[in-house]
RNA sequence: GGCGCGUUCGUCUAGUGGCCUAGGACGCUGCCCUCUCAAGGCGGAGAUCAGGGGUUCGAAUCCCCUACGCGCUACCA
């Protein structure tokens, strides 16, 4: 690679940053830091009627919430600042009226009604729907008196009628457009802002950019944007362009906001975590080899290959996305897990005590492995009862045992008899007392098991129960245990 | 319609001419472990590599055609 690798993730805020968006930022930050090159951010507002004020906000958010930093950009500013496209109005403005004084483009003055007209005509004629090219041979006459009149006016480029243009991609090959086929298109709309091909390759020239790594969908507009370098005499400033895959929706088509939850920010607050949405995304159209789906961030980094991103789209697959999700809880400190989950607890238990902090640690283990999502119905409620001073017996929760009235209630005063007598609640301790009731019971373990269950945490599940008892603590299990006997003589 | 890109298990993918009677992962499923729920372990089903022609001693891999999918075809990006 001759020249430093600078690359950018160039939104455009017109709503939420969708997960396609976020895995393109993601691949170029990736292909920037394995190469000690810049990733810059740039925001294309250059579509003011779209334009969604909470939007870039919400793109930067996503990307600090995956890790993902960047070298210049807004709030970080860089050598080529502005990196808002509306505050760099007049570059693109010199730039179209150079062409247009090098007779490389023209000023159009067709409305939109008729453009639109002329659009249907030809769908209907089965015609390649196309602009006709009027304004391009007005005569100087026409054109003195169209501009007399100061009607709206965009620049049009002046399309080669021949030849081919070109392009090597990165991740495809070699591709090839007929210049004929190429419409006029605009490239400074009437309100005075430049359209996306303008813009895009009067900063990526600008701000040095060496490759651009965008999506698939971008392929047909590349000839457009290499005819635009050569017009401006930046032809050394053509980057090399590759073309990841799209991420589809489960019906195959485009992400959208149809296909629900695609939000990065959505992700965020179902209680996925950063660290496996990224490795998740990273493997959307990338594999290192036949085997390895975990990977942390420095590995990523290190083993990011263009020559690795596949040709083909991809369906966004949450089914594996939760898996993954899994693994990583799992893999948690048991610390660091019971912090992230104390904003959740504190949201719907109560404020936690440096005590309830410790204890919060002591529960955590118990149920780190069947957490899927850091949610309150993953961690909130298999653990509220930890919580709860008094919780409400019901025969309800006490179908698991199958055990009738009689029978629990002699499993919980037997166990609790015992249980008075034990001081240090371990889970070794607990087991060498209780062990030798249930053989001494001719129940079945699971209906043993499960009465005990039933008076320590008022449920049909909880984490194995010596556990439980040992982190609620004798104090806490005798209590249960009578309020359980107590309810019981009312059922 | 035109142009472009793509096509390996349901899904994500490995595969760059012989290691492929196609490997891994998710999901599904059987068994084991087990006090519930998970997690974990060991198995299984699941892809005639879109179809058809070539090239080659040999093709998922190279070439051509067809089909299908998707994208672009805006004063959106």
């Amino acid at each position: 690679m001759g020249k430093e690798v600078r690359v950018r993730y160039a939104p455009s805020p017109t709503g939420l940053p969708h997960v396609g968006n976020i895995r393109t930022a993601l691949f170029n930050w990736l292909f920037a830091r394995h190469y000690g090159g810049k990733f810059i951010v740039r925001i294309e507002d250059t579509d003011r009627a779209r334009y969604v004020d909470t939007a870039t906000e919400a793109m930067l958010d996503g990307l600090r919430w995956l890790g993902i930093d960047w070298d210049e950009g807004p709030q970080v500013g860089g050598l080529y600042a502005s990196y808002f496209q509306s505050e760099r109005l007049p570059l693109y403005q010199q730039a179209a009226s150079k062409l247009v004084s090098e007779g490389k483009a023209y000023y159009c003055y067709c409305t939109p009604e008729r453009l639109d007209k002329m659009r249907e005509t030809q769908i209907a004629a089965k015609t390649p729907p196309g602009y006709d090219r009027t304004c391009r041979s007005l005569s100087d006459a026409q054109r003195a008196a169209l501009e007399k009149q100061s009607l709206p006016c965009v620049v049009r480029f002046k399309c080669p009628s021949n030849g081919k243009t070109v392009f090597n991609d990165a991740i495809r090959g070699q591709v090839e457009f007929e210049n004929a086929l190429l419409d006029d298109f605009i490239i400074l709309k009437s309100d005075g802002y430049p359209t996306y091909h303008l813009a895009n390759v009067v900063d990526d020239a600008a701000m040095h950019i060496s490759h651009v790594l965008r999506a698939e969908e971008w392929i047909p507009s590349t000839p457009k944007h290499i005819l635009l370098y050569e017009a401006l005499d930046l032809k050394d400033h053509v980057p090399i362009f590759a073309h990841m895959p799209m991420i589809l929706g489960p019906d195959k088509s485009k992400l959208s906001k149809r296909h629900g939850a695609i939000a990065i920010t959505a992700y965020k607050e179902e209680g996925y975590l950063p660290e496996s949405m990224f490795n998740f995304l990273a493997l959307l159209g990338w594999a290192y080899d036949d085997k390895t789906e975990i990977f942390d961030c420095q590995e990523l980094i290190k083993y990011f290959d263009l020559n690795k991103v596949s040709k083909t789209a991809a369906i966004f697959n949450v089914d594996k996305l939760n898996w993954m999700n899994g693994m990583y809880i799992r893999s948690l400190e048991p610390t660091d897990l019971a912090a992230r989950m104390q904003p959740l607890v504190e949201e719907h238990i109560k404020k936690l005590t440096i005590q309830d902090v410790q204890y919060l640690q002591d529960i955590t283990p118990l149920i780190q492995e069947r957490i899927k999502l850091l949610n309150k119905e993953n961690v909130v409620e298999p653990i509220r009862f930890f919580f709860t001073d008094k919780l409400e017996y019901s025969t309800d929760n006490l179908k698991a045992s199958k055990l009738e009235k009689e029978p629990t209630q002699k499993v919980i005063s037997t166990v609790k008899e015992r249980l008075q007598t034990l001081n240090e609640f371990s889970d070794k301790n607990l087991e060498i007392i209780i062990k030798p009731l249930l053989e001494q019971s001719s129940l079945k373990p699971g209906q043993f098991y499960g009465a005990l269950r039933w008076a320590v945490s008022a449920s049909e599940v909880s984490p194995p129960i010596y556990s439980t008892m040992r982190v609620l603590g004798k104090e806490r299990v005798i209590n249960r245990m009578q309020d359980a006997l107590a309810a019981l003589k009312t059922f």
